[in-house]
DNA sequence: CTGAAAAGTTAAACGTGCTTAATTATTAAT
DNA sequence: ATTAATAATTAAGCACGTTTAACTTTTCAG
């Protein structure tokens, strides 16, 4: 017998994957026209969700060595999409940022992946709607305040 | 004043936000470590949820020639992850196929990137957890009977 | 039955991205 | 103050994936 934490669990599992079946391609397909590799796209949900940092930070974070990240980064910041500044508390560092293009590529990005969702929700009923609403924003809340 | 409906698509916008934000990392580091690219993994999905093909329908999915194509299966079947053999009905086209080690790492990928989800599911009271599971369930089954 | 079309593979050329090693500039330590 | 350590960049070399073009095999059409 499973507890509902398992049952939650499985189910949570289970739409992932539905999730990611319908958007793998559009994602696949977005990186390919706006010319990212997967360590950009990392790199720039990185410094979307989790503000600016270093170019170490993001070497750490891919998994590539410094240099790689510095050319790879160098190529977002030739595309407008990055801003990199002097960090003012040390010289050495440099600040990497989103720049407003930055921003609007990742939000045309979701758009197109996130289409179908708009007729998906107009698939439910009205009292579907709202309880899948107020779950998921439940689902939401929980995960912002989960660690890490 | 929103309808329920564009609540529903903005929560699962925004849902679907807070999940790639933190999927995003793993998923990366998992292609990383199994050595596959995008169009790679790209195919894989294909393959696992859509069934057999040929080899030009991944070209035409992935948006790469058919050479480039040829070549990367190529490169999938000589890690065991893809099975390929002649298509008994036209002898000129290839039926390609996961293999049970290609749907095992996929499901391993999987795993390494939801593994946060017990932790999420957990932190919820019994109450939520129930509604949660009833709410996904809804948007699975919803999900598989929306139209491509 | 013969020629054109289709599916896939192979080969050569090219570009891109990664790695290591060397270099510059700045900060920290003794 | 001098030395060592840190952050980032640059350069050279190498591996990989993509493209175009040529080629093989099989199917379809006239």
């Amino acid at each position: 017998m499973l507890t509902s934490s398992e049952q939650l669990d499985t189910t949570l599992r289970r739409w992932s994957e539905v999730f990611m079946q319908r958007s793998m391609r559009d994602f696949a397909a977005f990186m390919r026209s706006a010319g990212l590799s997967m360590p950009q796209v990392n790199t720039l949900y990185r410094l979307s969700y989790r503000g600016a940092c270093g170019v170490g930070d993001i070497a750490d974070e891919t998994g590539i060595s410094n240099a790689a990240a510095s050319q790879m980064i160098e190529r977002l910041v030739q595309q407008g999409l990055v801003e990199r500044s002097e960090d003012p508390t040390d010289r050495r560092a440099k600040q990497l940022r989103m720049t407003p293009a930055g921003l609007a590529l990742m939000h045309e990005g979701a758009e197109q992946r996130l289409r179908w969702m708009a007729e998906l929700s107009k698939s439910l009923s009205e009292e579907e709607q709202a309880a899948v609403t107020t779950a998921l924003s439940t689902l939401i809340r929980a995960t912002e305040h989960l660690s890490a």
